[in-house]
DNA sequence: CCCTATTACGTGTATATACAATTAATATCA
DNA sequence: TGATATTAATTGTATATACACGTAATAGGG
């Protein structure tokens, strides 16, 4: 399983830039499906759970749907529906935002801090675990993804 | 739009392991979100495309539904619905495989190829654009995603 | 040869992405 | 003020992911 070329079984790239965009669309799958492990005994998805994370980074300050589709990390999401899922499950309160009718502030319920502060033990080890590089060799990967991206 | 912390307007992370998972969460998007404005036009998605990628790779020698699973970049993705999509689409064939009947022998046609072709044109520069790195570091960042996965 | 296990493929359902369109509220400015 | 533009949020539709299940065909062992 170690190098893409077995992983998906191609034999070789046209140049190290293509299997770039390869490695990172496949090191991107083996990420979420590890993180689906974790999360879905607490019947959550990485992207609710990423919106619940964003919601306890506000304090108790309610936000706006708007300004978590700006947080989230797929730009392309639908904040809206997620938000509908998340409150269907009580872990979010939706409130008419009095100063401008057009917004609704979001707020995190108990339950909702409850959940992410249970799912904190397993999250604790995951991204050591898998991610199998030092602490030097992950600075750097973080740098060159943030140039990559230019 | 440099750096993650201001393009998700998160302050800071737990620790660079911890900001690695969501700069590679982040950066997949980035460079799905890219691939898909060049394939719009051609009216494909990424899986399609790969599928195709695949396909072309067979050399003219037919390939299963299985193997194709096998080799697409996320392995929990549909080969069965992709396979019917292009179908659809005219950009293979479907043959029942004569020596195990529970196979389907996939090829790609002459149209599959043309549009191939015609999108090589728009992918041949895509990697270096969308990739802002040296081949240096995009060397390093290979490997480092191989060591990553373990 | 038959019974059982396995394999290949397809289907069903819930969730999420991608993108266009709609509606209601607010802002702008002649 | 009143017409128009902009913004916040929701909704609709097509595609894809995640995972369970179903069915038909083949393999393998007694």
């Amino acid at each position: 399983m170690g190098s893409l070329e077995e992983a998906i079984k191609q034999k070789e790239f046209k140049d190290p830039y293509n299997k770039l965009v390869v490695n990172l669309l496949y090191t991107h799958s083996y990420l979420v499906t590890a993180q689906n492990n974790i999360l879905k005994p607490f019947d959550l998805s990485p992207e609710q759970y990423n919106v619940l994370r964003i919601l306890r980074g506000q304090n108790g300050v309610p936000t706006t749907v708007s300004s978590i589709q700006d947080r989230m990390l797929n730009k392309m999401s639908n904040a809206s529906r997620l938000v509908d899922k998340l409150k269907a499950k009580e872990l979010l309160e939706r409130r008419e935002c009095p100063s401008d009718r057009r917004q609704v502030d979001i707020l995190i319920t108990e339950k909702g801090l409850q959940i992410l502060n249970d799912l904190q033990v397993h999250m604790e080890g995951f991204n050591t675990q898998v991610i199998n590089l030092s602490e030097e060799e992950v600075i750097i990967m973080n740098d060159l993804l943030d140039k990559l991206r230019g």
